[in-house]
Parts: structure tokens; sequence; C-alpha cells
RNA sequence: GCCCGGGUAGCUCAGGGGUAGAGCAGCGGAUUGAAAAUCCGCGUGUCGGUGGUUCGAUUCCGCCCCCGGGCA
């Protein structure tokens, strides 16, 4: 029952970037600036990990200070025990958006989950829920069994993917016996994006890499400080498997090795930071490479965009 | 001062008479339902310095310097 027709009455922001990029403190000062011109928006968040209750310290989820006053969604929603998927994601933001834009709110979506946005804005194979017991048996798989099975029942694939790519081979062979078709017809047809019917402002942030890269690291000592440890005792206390996403967050795994007496204090914080940088780093490629050319690439550090925001997103107020 | 070990890539180390190689870091890349995941690619560095032996030394020998450990 949306009353807009055309796409630039459904405007979304979107601010992709990097961990430790400063961006939720930028998508705040957004929503602020656009109060001034009498706009309400919300921020809706697009990352992975930010996504689950059980990872509030750990993720950086923004705090009730630095959401200052703006109202916030999909922060901390989903429980640790289920696994979030990008398709599962895509779709509760998908149902925010249209609920906002029939609201008047303009939706303002940051994250550092390339793959989220994507769908989200592309959409993604229709395939269905996979059968558990084929999962499960196919997850117990060595890699290169799993490769070698892969080999067999859908040659096609096995030949596109690296045989190291565990995760991959898994998918395309659970896919594959769970549904009886092969990944690859599968994705023939993608469904769901909602790139036509919004009008997208986009900026990617891709700061200076070593300013980024010290930024992690005090990322992680600020988690410990705010009580990272104490975050981490209590969801191991749920004894969830380790494959859920939850478990292999950053800062989950090195905390966890420091509680079970693995690795030291000093050895738990270095290899926190470590793990930081090199993700940072491999969102810096996605968003280097897989966002379409025409998005904006902001370069300068959050505290010059927040004080100019508005100049960043000038055409949202072209309404 | 003496005796042992060591000094090789940013770091940790392997190697060895024909000018060197791994892991990590770093860099580049991939990315279709776990994506904070899962993968792929990229290795010239006075082999501590200096003399000598040798056709040829980073590799053997001498001396010197530096770092560990031990004995005084």
């Amino acid at each position: 029952m949306s009353t807009k027709q055309s796409p630039d009455q459904n405007p979304v922001a979107l601010i992709a970037g990097p961990t430790a990029s400063g961006k939720s403190a930028i998508a705040v000062a957004l929503a602020r600036a656009l109060k001034k011109h009498g706009e309400r928006a919300v921020i809706l968040n697009a990352d992975s990990a930010q996504v689950y209750a059980d990872l509030s310290i750990v993720s950086a989820r923004p705090s009730e200070a630095e959401m200052g006053g703006i109202e916030h969604r999909l922060f901390g929603e989903w429980d640790g025990a289920q696994a979030c998927s990008a398709a599962d994601w895509a779709d509760r933001a998908k149902r925010e958006i249209n609920e906002l834009h029939d609201k008047g709110k303009i939706p303002i979506l940051v994250g550092g989950t390339g793959m989220y946005m994507k769908v989200l804005l592309e959409g993604i194979a229709p395939i269905p829920e996979i059968d558990p017991e084929v999962r499960a048996v196919v997850r117990a798989l060595p890699t290169e069994s799993a490769y070698a099975s892969l080999m067999i029942e859908d040659p096609e694939r096995a030949m596109i993917l690296e045989p190291g790519d565990s995760q991959r081979i898994t998918r395309a062979l659970e896919v594959k016996r769970s549904t009886g078709t092969t990944l690859g017809d599968w994705q023939q047809a993608k469904t769901g994006g909602i790139e036509g019917e919004v009008e997208l402002h986009a900026n990617v942030l891709l700061p200076d890499r070593e300013w980024l890269y010290e930024r992690c690291d005090r990322r992680f000592e600020t988690m410990l400080h705010n009580g990272a440890i104490a975050e981490v005792e209590t969801l191991l206390e749920r004894g969830l498997s380790p494959d859920l996403p939850v478990m292999r967050a950053i800062g989950v795994r090195e905390i966890a090795g420091y509680l079970a007496d693995e690795l030291s204090r000093e050895e738990m914080i270095a290899a926190g930071m470590q793990a930081t940088r090199n993700y940072a780093k491999r969102q810096y490629t996605w968003f280097r490479r897989q966002c379409p050319d025409h998005w904006a690439r902001i370069r300068e550090q959050p505290e010059f965009v927040n004080s100019d925001i508005l100049s960043y997103f000038a055409s949202l107020l072209r309404v």
C-alpha cells in the first residue's frame, strides 16, 4: 500500500566502509543533519556481526550514547543460536525499508558487510532451505572428500571452485543434494533485489590504510576495556556450535583462546588486533572493487566528513 | 676476559662452495543464502663487517662488531 510511485520518492542512504572507519558516527551525523531539514531518518544495520544479540561489545555495536537519539534498527536482533544469512538479513532490511518509506522516513543503511548490501540491492537466487540432515552430513566432510564428491555430483561447479575453498564447496554440494538442482542452475536468476525500486545515495568509505589499521588496534583495546571478555564468557556458557557465525566473530575466537588458557593476554590482544586488520583489508578490497563505480568514494577521515556530511549526501535534499 | 650458541626478507626461522627459502606480516585479487566467513596470487634480501682459501663464498678459515647463555 505504498503511496510512492517512483524510485526518487524512495530514497535510501547507504554508508559502506571497513571496520573502524567511523561509519556509525557518520550515519548519526547524517541523520541529525537531515533532521534539521525536516527529514526523519532511521539507521539500519548492514553488518553481519552487529546483528547478533550476543555480540554487543565484541561487534562494536553503537552504544546508546553513540546513537545520539537517532533510531537504530536491525542491531542485535538475531539470537546467536541462529545463523543470519545474507538473504535473511536482506528480507528483514527490505521490510524495514518499505515500512520507513511508507512513513516518509529515510533509511540509512550502515555497515561493513558488502554481501548483505549486494543481496539486498541485487537479489539472490531463490534457493529453498537446505535439508538439515543433508547439511550436517556435508559439513562433516573433510574438504578433500567434499571436493571429490562435488567433482562427481556437480563437476561444472567443482571446476570453478578452488579445491581449498571449503565453504563454497560445501555450499554447492548441499544445494545439489538437498534440491536436486545445481547451484549454477539456481543462480541463473536472482530475485528480491530492491535496486530498481529505490533511489540510492551511496557513499563508500576508503580511508587511508595506515590510519585505518591504527584505528583497528585501538578498537580492539577499547572492546577489552568495555567488557569484551565478560561478554565472550557469557556467550561461551551457551555452549553453541563453534560453526555458528557468532562463534566465529573476530574477538570471540581470540578471547575464547585466552579464556581457555591457550593464549596469554598479550597474545590474545595481538591476535585480536591482527584479525581486525586482516578483516579491514578484505573489506577494503570488497568495497573498492565490488561496489558499482558510480557509488561515491570518500577518502577523508570521519571527523572531516561528519562536519560537512550533507555535502556528501546533498542529493538527498533535492526531494 | 674466557667458553658455547647465534647474527639470512619487516618479524620468527630453515638452508648451504655455484649469489637463497618457508610461515607470519604487508600488498593485490576473488566473493550468489556461515561473508567478522572461505579462498587465490605476489619473496633481491649488502645471507653482521672485513681479510683469506678457491675458478667461484652467504656457505670453509682468521680477525673484528653485535645479541643471547654460561664460567669467572
